[in-house]
DNA sequence: GTATGTGCAAATCATTTGCATTCTC
DNA sequence: GAGAATGCAAATGATTTGCACATAC
């Protein structure tokens, strides 16, 4: 479904080492096991997610670890952090370059990923006239995915 | 600003009122402290910033029970939870009728709401071919607000 | 009077931190 | 070899729960 770009995982990596070297940090094992393993991921994850598949492979990291990388990976600007309103972080990649929103499934909690249309645009101006300067936005729709809905008695 | 409508409160308050009786659930008195203090909020509050404001008012309620009235008053309808991403848990009156969104400063963390203006129906074509069953939407921007642009140096 | 509500202290759960040890440069 | 990174165990902070006592009906 969603094709691993090659090119586009060694981008993301070098500019991961130039934020690394900017900032005097090292390229550890950890880094680099995690860096793998979350662009091996598709679209959303969470932390927890993470951890646990890291643990499962028996890859040597420990939990602390898969944290603190993530917060280089979001300094780095590899990934960013997406408001959802449970207890977990989530993440998302952010090479995949189109703007686009979410919506939850409630029942099974995956997502379903949609193009950004600008609608939001009409809003900009409501905004700005308050003096609120934008820096971004999301758009999140719940509802029951077609799965779950056949699953329903 | 927001003027309190007393009227719109009571209807509010026979609404948990009815929500209790059905659930053979008891008019206590930290169901009445705690519904009095969340009608007296305005728009948006956390549940920590209501248990802080009990405290320092002395009401004889513990941080127990505001989560458990919270938790009373969303299956009640009364209040609604809205995902914002940080750990703490955010909720708005329901008796708010008029659907809207919100926008976030990234500094000092208040809220402006705006109304929602159904541009977000262009989407639901998409959502519904995939199979999805809309439940509700919300949409958040994040930015800086007029105040905080001003305190820049 | 009995079932429900409450406070307290302790449990959770995701995440973070202190520190001694190990690794990268 | 010096400065960073890691694992471990313990700290944190919001929220939840168990339980003995208090209260609403």
């Amino acid at each position: 479904m969603l094709k691993v770009d090659l090119q586009m995982i060694e981008n993301e990596r070098a500019k991961f080492l130039r934020h690394l070297a900017k900032a005097g940090r090292r390229v550890s094992h950890g880094r680099e096991i995690i860096f793998d393993e979350v662009m091996r991921s598709h679209g959303h994850f969470t932390a927890e997610e993470l951890v646990k598949e890291c643990l499962q492979k028996k890859l040597k990291v420990s939990r602390p670890t898969v944290f603190r990388v993530l917060n280089d990976l979001l300094e780095a600007g590899i990934i960013r952090e997406t408001a959802f309103g449970d207890k977990h972080r989530h993440f998302e990649h952010v090479y995949d370059e189109k703007p686009h929103h979410h919506a939850q499934c409630i029942r099974c909690h995956n997502f379903i990923e949609f193009p950004d249309r600008k609608e939001d645009k009409i809003y900009h101006q409501y905004l700005e006239k308050q003096g609120f300067k934008i820096l971004g936005h999301e758009m999140h729709f719940y509802g029951i995915c077609k799965d779950c809905q056949l699953k329903e008695v």
